[in-house]
DNA sequence: TTGAAAGCGCTAACAA
DNA sequence: TTGTTAGCGCTTTCAA
């Protein structure tokens, strides 16, 4: 591979003219200019990012955090944010952290070594006191999952808001008895949705039962599976299930099949509108993110932050998406 | 961010003495190593990477190139390249080509530039072409679909065989009336499934039925759902049906649970086995491919090849899991 | 056991 | 308009 000395040499021009026509200077002459990207040409030359990076101190890179790879959910966020920063010259180094923490310190260090330029964080489980410090002196944005009263710029949707309205769903429909399959409260879109979960029931004066709320330790199917087998066991069963995830919610669906052959049907309403969402039998009425929005959103957000602009937080709008799971 | 010179200053030593520290060079005196040491932990000093990467000519990054996100089959590949590259101090930068040629252009720009130390493709839409030449200079493996006879090493399962096989399962349920929900044949994983699929239903001496045989333009739900809406309108219809992907098997589920009420069950067979494959109802036969240890093995032989040694092409066993699908 | 210095490939300030 | 040169942060050779 030619460097930019061999360059030069073949051009007969200095390597200072070579940058300049690599970096489309105004300042090079026409037949200057054609003698260098022949020579380019001719040794099938491509500066290397290394010198570059080092020259610039920046690598055109930046990270994104995500808990896991096997949430749909991320998918089309990750498209949204790789289309908008590659338009801008920027790649991914996409990180999954598996809420590994010893992860988490490998990706912070390739942020403070300049090997990336910027984070976009997705990771619930992340670490946001580490996280808080990595922004005080490198652009960050949080995606989707945030921090109330934080420092750090987020775009997400109005979490409350959306149960609210999928819980209220579930009672015009008739339903009294309506459980909660959520996840871990110490996140705070758990936090959230159950919020609204709860404002809906009081709303209609129906009592909060704490028997049909329950809590999962992970969002796989399986865990909505177990969720929802729990909620069965009890001894009066709820009517109506609001979960919190699509995956949770197709599992739920999945447990309602698998039990209920005979009984009546149980109404869920899951979140997110992953793509599967509509291929399960009953299809999933749900609360639809505009995944690949946000993503666009957030890769925006840090590429103005990484100019040195100040960024605001963007709260996107949703939509209760109403399928078969809740309509009998 | 402190640099080199600030510890070795503050040390009272040289850069070199530094850097040796910093890699554990044998030659450095347990006291000159504890002063360095301090100094680094006083200033809370991360080498660079950018200038460590220069200087050595490497980016410790290793190029994933897949087609799309939304497949959840590239999922759990990359949890396992993940896994062993990290292990070993890489890191993986995820490229979606989403089919576009510009994007591979960019990809392998970055190879070319040192950007990235290795690649590792699992996009059937690569230009082949390029790729076999960027293969000459750079290690490149191939995860999932090959070339044959082609001269990149590559990781893969028996495509036909297991093919031959879920057929095989269905001609020995009873089935005779066989269709086969395909991808473009441009595609080696496609001919070669489609192979798998004849010589079953000859070795029972079942005949081929061009109008049994549906070709998709993509391997979404929404194309499993179409190709099957397809397969219902012919005259006569199939009794079982092969696709060479859970998605469009999942989405042929759905048009046929959409569409049949009252007929009689028509028998499925997809293909990877994703997570959802076990969600829908009925649940899905399908081969599993085992798509972790595939990640991990293509990285196993990436970074093998880094090192200068002779890689050999690997293919992994598959299995076939039958579930309700098939079930009647 | 340690240090001085060259150099990886590039950009940009300054000089001409 | 172009060239010279310093230097980004690191590793490594050579000498001491």
């Amino acid at each position: 591979m030619a460097n930019i000395h061999q360059i030069a040499e073949r051009a007969g021009v200095s390597v200072a003219t070579v940058s300049r026509v690599l970096n489309n200077a105004p300042t090079v002459s026409p037949k200057t200019r054609s003698k260098v990207e022949s020579a380019i040409k001719e040794l099938n030359y491509q500066p290397s990012m290394l010198g570059r990076n080092l020259r610039n101190s920046e690598s055109r890179l930046i990270l994104v955090l995500l808990p896991t790879f096997s949430n749909p959910f991320y998918s089309e966020i990750i498209n949204g944010i790789q289309d908008t920063v590659i338009a801008k010259g920027y790649n991914i180094l996409l990180c999954e952290t598996d809420s590994r923490p010893e992860r988490e310190n490998i990706y912070f260090n390739m942020v403070k070594n300049k090997l990336a330029d910027g984070v976009i964080s997705m990771d619930p489980t992340i670490n946001m006191k580490k996280l808080k410090e990595l922004a005080e002196s490198h652009p960050v944005i949080l995606c989707s999952e945030y921090e109330e009263g934080g420092c750090i710029p987020y775009v997400t949707v109005d979490s409350e808001l959306a149960a609210y309205q999928a819980v209220k769903h579930l009672i015009q429909l008739g339903n009294e008895k309506i459980a909660l399959i959520n996840s871990d409260e110490k996140f705070l879109y758990a936090r959230q949705r159950r919020a609204g979960f709860e404002r809906a029931l009081k709303e209609f004066s129906l009592p909060i039962r704490e028997e049909w709320i329950y809590h999962t330790k992970g969002l796989d199917f399986q865990h909505g599976v177990h969720a929802m087998r729990m909620l069965l066991q009890q001894e009066e069963k709820p009517t109506a299930v609001f979960a919190v995830s699509d995956t949770l919610a197709i599992g739920a669906l999945k447990a309602i099949n698998m039990e209920l052959r005979a009984m009546e049907p149980i109404a869920v309403v899951g979140f997110d509108n992953i793509s599967f969402s509509s291929m399960t039998n009953p299809t999933l009425t749900t609360v639809s993110q505009p995944m690949y929005n946000m993503g666009c959103t957030a890769a925006d957000m840090l590429l103005n932050s990484m100019k040195g602009e100040r960024v605001e937080n963007i709260v996107l709008d949703h939509e209760l998406i109403i399928r078969e799971s809740t309509m009998g």
